[in-house]
DNA sequence: ACGTTATTATGACTGTCAGTCAGTTATTAC
DNA sequence: GTAATAACTGACTGACAGTCATAATAACGT
């Protein structure tokens, strides 16, 4: 039938317009001080229909959020799939990371603030898993380029590419919370530039990760 | 007059059990789970009542946490006034910052539930300057520290101590809140025992960091 | 002792907001 | 045209942070 085709489809679209609103709201206020209703006033629709569509306030936040995953899980891919050695692969990861947190601070902030226990209460199970898979098609990009690099005798063989993906991943993200957050603080009070003070981080991880291959290679690609 | 201290003294105490009572809630529902209503209750007193003592939620919460930050600045102190070596100093204070983490989580989530911009809006400004105040004693116990070591000639001496104090704790304080939030997943999906990460980061970061006598040193002391 | 003032405590009340549901409107099927 | 189904509405409920008029208690003066 075409008609239920179509039908899927403006529920589809429905539930985009709902996630446009809610986005603009969230991202204006943030999760505890926006509202469903005006979300729903964004929306043009009633509260009620929020509830048709999305469980609870907290399952449409998370669905707002999943934008930025897929925004930055395509990000990764599109550096994965490039034509560059896997060293080069994993320092342009990092970049696009770096790139994502600048220009999507608010995509950020989601990412990092529904990771925390204090948030998982209201979330429905189906949302929860949802996510889940779509956090780990992210990480497994950067596993995968990890273990390339190892294969190719760029990393110390004797680390696990899971372990250093959460290590990078984790200071990087630590950071750019700080950054986010405090950058003025730290700026003002202690001369200290935070975006520096990554790189720094970096540098110091890849240095005790790398070969003597590895750190050949790595010092090449950072002089251009 | 021995009137007024005494009411001085009594107003302190009063001040103490709101804490212990507003403590005990926090800590088995968190902050927004736990009601005043409760907290009121547990405290033998009537909701107002809390409110001549504290001038919101936030506050009674940020007033709890800072018993987690006061126990950790003493944790620290301890080290710090030890007859050990600066570096073994270093390494304990990590030490003690995972040994606070293992046996005050409680504290530790608040602690850097605090941190996110997230929370700050009901907060008082006095409240905030307190937390401010005493959270700095603490990073400056371990940038003293650190200071010390660069002297000494154990890291390397173009590294800046806010900087390095930042990047492991920061580093160490991220992989906490995954051991927190995370480990069955990890150890069960991926058989990573994220305390193994947390060390290995640790050595990684620490080995970067150090000058050659600071190594030999390092790893004197690790052995033993 | 006893009235007066100051301090401390109370809990009913207000405003706000997530989530619900009985009822309305629009769409499709027959 | 009418019955059945789907989509939508917004007034309502319950929960909770924070307030405030009032009450209870303590301190002080005479």
């Amino acid at each position: 039938m075409g008609i239920q085709e179509r039908k899927e489809r403006e529920k589809e679209h429905r539930k985009e317009e709902i996630l446009d609103a809610a986005q603009k709201i969230f991202f204006e206020k943030g999760l505890s001080v926006a509202t469903m209703d005006e979300i729903a006033e964004a929306a043009e629709l009633s509260k009620g229909t929020l509830y048709l569509y999305y469980k609870s306030k907290e399952d449409l936040y998370l669905a707002v959020m999943m934008r930025g995953t897929q925004k930055l899980k395509e990000m990764f891919q599109r550096v994965v799939e490039s034509n560059e050695a896997t060293l080069k692969k994993l320092i342009n990861i990092g970049e696009s990371y770096m790139e994502f947190f600048k220009t999507s601070p608010n995509y950020f902030r989601m990412l990092h603030f529904a990771q925390l226990p204090q948030f998982h209460r209201q979330v429905s199970v189906e949302m929860k898993e949802q996510c889940d898979i779509e956090s780990r098609k992210l990480w497994n990009l950067v596993i995968e380029l990890f273990q390339r690099a190892i294969d190719e005798k760029l990393i110390l063989a004797e680390l696990n590419p899971i372990e250093l993906t959460i290590i990078l991943w984790s200071s990087a993200t630590a950071l750019m919370l700080k950054i986010d957050g405090e950058f003025e603080i730290w700026k003002d009070k202690m001369q200290i530039d935070l975006n520096e003070t990554l790189k720094l981080s970096n540098s110091l991880l890849w240095r005790a990760i790398l070969t003597e291959k590895g750190l050949n290679e790595f010092t090449m690609i950072k002089k251009t």
